[in-house]
Order: structure tokens, then sequence, then C-alpha cells
DNA sequence: GTCTATAACCGGATAGAC
DNA sequence: GTCTATCCGGTTATAGAC
């Protein structure tokens, strides 16, 4: 058993390294030249492998976007948590949270357009809504529950529970703001950014009013709908993968 | 002169012929199979033309899909006018026009997946946000400004310029939804437009309470904000139209 | 100069031999 | 697990007909 384990430890060891030397020059490749002008070919020429081969490991060139999500989702961690440690304020928190997001897919900037144009269709496998279960996606929403954890607002046990879920949708509506903005710098969404944070806030501090009880759980329920279908979606496309 | 517009008038008619020719044909197979399964040869031999002479009039698969727009606009409109004639109050004409909006797109569910994968697209000179401009978009908000003007609510002045454009929104995310519902009949999306629209009532009448002002502008100044990025975008993709 | 046709290009994807 | 050969469909170049 120890033997078997060991020779399939070295076949996939090779897999492994064809396939991670696929994804290296892919992801870079995406960035010099953006995902478009990318083709499979150059790639597995630039890799030294044959078209077949790329597609051996990569069942489709989509497929290679979701090293990006991974990719950057971890950076996003290392640059983040050292940052919460210095803010103590929801809407501070939230502010440092977006500001690195964006920083961090910066340098991605050329390519993160394919990035939406495949994640918004709805048969895709790699629509970010739909799968539920992606651990990337887990792992991002459990980011904005530790941004609420450590501020100190009173908010609804109700609300509470749907935020971080809120918050990361939020938070892609900013990333489809920034693949959109041509302004210098992207200043334009760092200003939006600003904007939005100081709102939801605010937002966030009305609806935690008792007075706002009723409509606050009338609107949660829609939440939970939306998530619930979203959550047959990734069913459906089980069967696709 | 009177001859010179005779000749031309007699060439274009040809011309228009084969145009509406390729769009009918087109449209028809979309219903029938979904847009990725026809193929523009599928198309041009239906049509009983060469490839080359359907690329002549649509340079592009995707100019195929503005026809789409255009078309269901036209039909919803012809649905909606009598339809509001009874309905006084804003949750009531709210719901008659989302409602006969989905009843209008219904028979081209199969391939309306296909517009909103290229109208995510930011490049995609199809991007019914971006182009400020489009007649169809144009009278499409206008739509929403009816229905604000027929019922009797009081709005503040500011929220009330806003929210035809905001409705319009609204509304291109319910159809969002409705792209990727597989529930039967799409009871879903009519559950969703039903209780978007109940809240949207309640909210509407809250952001009007006076109590609300400020932080009414100061969300009314981010809409602004969208606006005008959405605008610049427009003027970038002008060159690739 | 308005229209139509044929042939070719290009790049994503697949089949099947080794 | 890797290759070669091929398919397939959107798109383009281009020649020539009306």
């Amino acid at each position: 058993m120890s033997a078997m384990r060991k020779k399939k430890s070295v076949k996939t060891q090779k897999g492994d390294q064809t396939k991670s030397l696929i994804l290296e020059t892919a992801l870079e490749m995406f960035h010099e030249r953006g995902y478009e002008q990318t083709t499979m070919r150059a790639i597995a020429e630039k890799a030294s492998l044959s078209l077949g081969n790329a597609y051996y490991y990569f069942s489709s060139k989509e497929h290679l976007i979701q090293a990006f999500y991974r990719r950057t989702h971890e950076q996003h961690l290392v640059a983040v948590i050292p940052a919460l440690e210095k803010q103590q304020t929801l809407k501070g928190r939230l502010l440092a949270v977006m500001r690195l997001k964006i920083e961090t897919i910066e340098p991605y900037y050329e390519f993160a357009g394919a990035l939406f144009k495949t994640a918004a269709n709805p048969g895709s496998p790699l629509n970010p809504f739909s799968d539920g279960s992606d651990p990337v996606r887990q792992q991002s929403i459990e980011l904005f529950a530790q941004v609420l954890d450590g501020a100190k607002v009173r908010i609804p046990k109700d609300l509470r529970a749907e935020l971080p879920y809120l918050l990361w949708v939020y938070h892609m509506g900013i990333i489809l703001f920034w693949i959109h903005d041509k302004s210098p710098k992207h200043r334009r969404t760092y200003r939006l950014v600003d904007h939005t944070v100081d709102l939801l806030d605010k937002l966030i501090s009305l609806a935690s009013n008792p007075f706002m009880r009723p409509i606050r759980k009338q609107a949660l329920k829609l939440v939970e709908e939306l998530k619930d279908a979203a959550a047959d979606l990734e069913t459906q496309n089980e069967g696709e993968k």
C-alpha cells in the first residue's frame, strides 16, 4: 500500500508540474497581452507543449480563470489581516478591506474583464454567484464576517446573519465597476468605495433601528429568496462541470 | 433629382428586403434552437444566401441581437399602455409593467441568455448600460417616468428625477434573474417581482419622508456618480462600433 | 457604388494514435 | 500523459456581378 501510494504520488507530481507550468505561463501572458489576445496555441507554445496537452489539463480556456480567483484571494488575505488590526470601527474596517482588494487585483486589470464576461454567463461553471460551495467564495464571505466581528457596532441578529453575504455581493459590484473604470489610477473606483462605504455604514445603522424592524424583516426575507434561487442554479450546473 | 431618388430608393429597397429576410430568419432560428446553436452559416443557408452576404448586412452575430431589444420593447409598449390605464397606484402600475415585460420576452427565453453575456461585456457596443443615447433604452426609461406620472403619490423632486432611471436598472436586474430562473413557468421570477415591487413601494415612501432627507441626498449623489461613470464608458466605446 | 459569392483565416475544442 | 491531425464556426479578404 505504501508502495502504491508512492507510485501514485510520483505520477501526480509530474502532472502537477505540467499543470502549474501551463497555469503560470497563461497567467503571465494574460497579464501581458490580455485574455482575448492570448490564444491557447500561444500558451502551449510558450510552455513548450502541444495544444492538446494544454487541453488535457484545462478543459477550457475559462478554467484557467479559476486560478485567478484563488490566487488574488490569497494575496488579499495576506494584506488585509494586519490592516484590520488597526481598525476598530466598521467604516474603517470595511474601507481597508475594499481598498486592499482593488490594490490586490490591480496588476491583473488588463484581463479581469474576461473574468466577468464568463461570470455573468448563466451556464458557466465559473459563475461565482451560483456555486455556493466554492471554497474561495466561502472564505471571501467569511472575511466580511470577520470585518463585522471586530467592529464595535450593535447590529440586530437577523441583519447580522445576512450581512457578510450582502457585503460580499457589494464587493463584487465594486469589482464590476472597477473593470469598467478607465479613469487615471482608477481614482473613480476609490472614490466610489469611499462614498459607498460611508453610505453603507449609515444604512446599516438605520436598518438596525428598532423602528425599522418590519421593513428590515421584509427585505431580509427577499435576500433569502434570492439566495435560494442562486443555490438552485448550483444544482443545475453540476452536470456541466 | 427625382429620378436619382427613385433609383436609390429602389436599390435600398432590395437591400432592405434582404436585410429583414436575414433578421427574420435569424430571430426564428434563435427562438427554435438558441443563440449558440444557431450558426451564421445555418442562417445564411436557411435564408438562401451566402455567408458573406449575411455579413454584408450584419457585421457580426451580436448585431443581430440589437433587433431583439427593439422588437420586444415595442411589443411591451403595446401591451403596457392599456394596462396602465386601469391602475392608479404606484404599486399596481409597477406590477403591471413588470409582469407584462416578462410575458413579452417569454417566447425568447431560450436565447435571452446570450444577450446578457454580451451585455455584461465592458467593451461590447451592445452594453445597454453604457450607451445612454440608445433610443430603445431612453424610451424604456421614459416608460417608467410615465408609470410615476400616472400614480397618485407624493415624491420629493430630487428622488422623482432619478427614479425612472433607478426603476429601469431594477427592471434589468429582474430580467437578469429571469434568465437564470429555471423554475416551472418562471414562477420564481413572478414571485420576486411581487415581493420587490411591494418592498420598492414601501422604500419609496420611506425615502420620501422629510426625516430621510440627508441620507436620501447622499444616496442620490452616489447615483449621479454612477451615471456619470456609465456615460464616460459610452464615449470610450464610440471607436469600436 | 450596391450587392453577392467563394475561399480562406483564425482560434477554441476534440479524436484518437502512441 | 502527450502528441498530431482535424473539426467547427465566427470572421475576413476578395473577386466579380448587377
